[in-house]
DNA sequence: GGGTTTCTGGACTTGCCGGTCCACTTTTTT
DNA sequence: AAAAAAGTGGACCGGCAAGTCCAGAAACCC
């Protein structure tokens, strides 16, 4: 099935790609018609169902994969090395800013509750997406275990979990309401805790 | 401008919200049409725009009001007395038992995802239900602290404002991917770091 | 450089769905 | 009981947006 595109080819794709998710972040996706993508974009009607034969569903799955890769990458590299207190506090300033940048609008969620139901597709792209931020945080909290600034004890899938869904109500609050307090609240209140945890915590602190 | 509704007229309007929400969870706010509505109601297009003059929007509003008001009521009379741990773990079972019988629809927040851009009314309805709940929630927590199983120092609105944000991720998350396990660990995770912020408590305890 | 494939442009079709209209019935009011 | 107001049924309209088609241009391949 897969056809071959040339370089050309290539590049009109990922523009359509690129100004599609522009216009569906402004407008919403139930409301974006494929003229508004053809408008933004410089391109005509055959070529959009060209490179999504499955019409607008399929450019909207496009454009859900591509907003879900961006998501992880504007957490960088933060995300990736939460291996002490600070770390953490880094990627909390990140997140917030990415979010706050963002403003209300929710391109992968509004993309998903679009397709989400009718696609197959989307919901893995979210599954995987959610998965992969989750697998993060549980290393995260894994390395301030190992290193000895929390308690063995504590459960990593639980709090990783936790925290996960803390920043989507966060961010699904903020989309709501206009304001940024909760995914702020959520954030620091879980990281005071982690660190509350690790406070009384034997030895160790001074190695 | 309020038209006088006859008992009749009364009836009419409440079926028709009642059916339009059933429809609406089934189906989805972009794709259900007032067709639709008709059929599930056995009622009329002048009905529906009699009792609607703003069309579609203004039915979807109806139903969002009519979602929202029982999102609490389902949570009660849990919600209401948080004064004991034991409450806590009652409000917590009703909480999920509430959205696992609810599956992976979100008849507000899809609603929302429709209509909230364009009606402003919507955003107040949400506005104004996060806001009664976590006040709940608060309200659960400062009871606990005043009767000395939370230390006097906790930030009450912060925990609740992050309590609120962990259950609407946690829902968020299940819409998504149909599994209701981020939900739990979200509630358990912060039941639980409100308890062993209140385990080492001087005094208070025994009385 | 000729043949084949890919790419592009835009006119056209189609069907759906929100919304209007008006005639008719039922209920309320006095 | 008659007039007024509220409620009901369904035919009809109009626009919009998804999707089709085909002809011509550009790119690729030998």
């Amino acid at each position: 099935m897969e056809r071959v595109l040339t370089r050309k080819g290539e590049a009109t794709r990922a523009r359509i790609v690129a100004g599609a998710a522009e216009v569906l972040r402004e407008r919403g996706p139930s409301v974006t018609t494929l003229d508004d993508v053809r408008l933004r974009t410089g391109t005509s009607k055959s070529q959009l169902f060209h490179y999504f034969p499955g019409g607008k569903d399929d450019l909207l799955l496009a454009v859900a994969r591509y907003e879900g890769s961006r998501v992880l990458e504007d957490q960088q590299p933060h995300l990736g090395c939460l291996d002490t207190w600070d770390a953490w506090y880094r990627w909390r300033d990140a997140v917030v800013e990415r979010y706050r940048a963002q403003g209300d609008t929710c391109p992968l969620g509004s993309l998903y509750a679009q397709i989400g139901r009718s696609t197959p597709g989307a919901r893995a792209v979210v599954v995987q997406l959610l998965a992969e931020w989750q697998e993060h945080l549980a290393t995260g909290i894994r390395a301030l275990r190992d290193g000895g600034r929390l308690p063995a004890s504590i459960d990593v899938d639980q709090a990783a979990a936790a925290l996960l869904a803390a920043i989507q109500g966060g961010v699904s609050i903020m989309l709501s309401t206009g304001r940024i307090t909760h995914l702020e609240a959520a954030l620091d209140w879980h990281i005071a805790q982690l660190r509350s945890a690790g406070e009384d915590l034997p030895g160790r602190m001074v190695e």
